[in-house]
DNA sequence: GGAGGTATATTGGCCTGACCAGTTGACCGG
DNA sequence: CCGGTCAACTGGTCAGGCCAATATACCTCC
């Protein structure tokens, strides 16, 4: 049943938030750049017809999520947009770091490994082994790093289904997402994406092997490496920012 | 030349955003969790000593930022950490299997040991202690399954928080929901309760030891005997429906 | 006794108008 | 030319009021 269909008619959210959003799409709009300063807050109201203390309170959300700046006795800015992939801000908010970010992923990976060395099915390795081919071509024919980190994740991915456990599925694909949403693919980091092209294919003997204590060990190695690569990321951009 | 020397000695920030650093500790302290109501906005007001714009503008950058939403008529509420949420939903999409769950339990949990007994902290050991101690008492005064389940929960938690890694502890967490929503404790099964009593305090003992081994292999024997007596319950139900 | 409506209390939503507090720049006196 | 003062911006904060959505208790009617 579609309880949706008979929705309240006034218009969406709160005078605040719908003063922000319009705000939003000036921003996008560009017809609010970075650097720009807005009206003054009183005069901004009338121009909105709203009150002051509305036109704050969007102000103030959009602040906290750090779209403009608000300098007392000066005015209010708009800031640069957060496309810049900074480690900084994604991944340095207080919901989790880098390290723990990968921690996890060795924690879950390793086992998703070992287990799908123990359990592959015929066509859970076919499809791994695509995975893997695809992964391969893109490296060699020096796709955009856009592709290869996608690619990257679906090899990840094809193994933790062979793996077999949902859990462990459902739970690396947010991870991934975070990372993904977070950072720049560490492949970029020179000379990573051929080490990261050698762990993967032993990753992929180990379990078409049945090996499960190589296969952990491979993606243990697998992780670590990628980490290492991150960290060298993290300290070449803060030296950039220099 | 060390130009941060003379800063200006005003208290930092705008009143909002000290007020709302203020309720994000308290989130963070888990003094608020998700689902609690805050006060009523006047009543807040004059318990932080502001003004009710002041607050209503902290209400609405944390809102902003997705950790609090207001109810009109009903009040401000706190909301899951944006993490938790993605978890949540991506972890319910599937059917839940028993097995894939206590191996996912596993293989969050045992490192999870291993890493309180590498990090422990003294304010993080007396809340292990102190939980500890609330499930032994209600195991002593014959408390009912549900408390003992809760009680139980929450010594598991005090562990991972102890280990510090905040996406370990919410993919935990959320692994919890589904197991406290979708079983019946498996401490009812005859003898779990005691022998499940002494593996708590074992894996405790290891930890404060600060043997990181030994609480890996404590915690890989709560859960795999938790998972044998989850099997057996279910054999158990499936007999009696016979 | 149950279904339905109504009154009221509680909650957030929004406004007006005022005053306080940093920032800037023009102006004036040395 | 330098230094200080002052006035005009700017955002920061407050007080108090009324409106609108929601929940609850109660009451009426069947």
């Amino acid at each position: 049943m579609a309880a949706e269909l008979w929705e309240p008619i006034r218009p969406p959210g709160s005078l605040a938030a719908r003063i922000a959003e319009r705000v939003e799409e000036l921003m996008t709009e560009e017809q609010l750049k970075a650097g720009d300063r807005l009206p003054p807050e009183r005069e901004l109201a009338t121009l909105l017809g709203v009150s002051r203390p509305s036109l704050r309170e969007a102000i103030r959300s959009l602040a906290a999520k750090g779209r403009l700046s608000v300098r007392h006795g000066q005015g209010v800015f708009v800031e640069a947009p957060l496309t810049t992939k900074r480690l900084t801000s994604s991944l340095n908010s207080d919901e989790h770091d880098l390290d723990e970010l990968y921690a996890m992923r060795e924690v879950l990976e390793v086992p998703a490994a070992g287990w799908a060395a123990k359990n592959h099915t015929e066509s859970g390795l076919e499809r791994l082994q695509e995975a893997y081919e695809l992964l391969v071509d893109a490296a060699g024919r020096q796709a955009d790093w856009d592709e290869l980190q996608r690619l990257d994740a679906g090899f990840h991915e094809a193994v933790v289904r062979v793996a077999g456990n949902r859990f462990l599925l459902r739970t690396l694909g947010v991870l991934n997402e975070i990372m993904a949403a977070g950072m720049e693919t560490t492949l970029r980091h020179p000379g990573r994406l051929q080490q990261s092209a050698k762990e993967h294919t032993k990753i992929l003997e180990m379990i078409k092997a049945g090996d499960s204590r190589g296969a952990r060990a491979a993606a243990r190695a697998h992780i670590r490496g990628a980490h290492a690569a991150a960290l060298k990321y993290v300290e070449q951009q803060i030296q950039d920012a220099e």
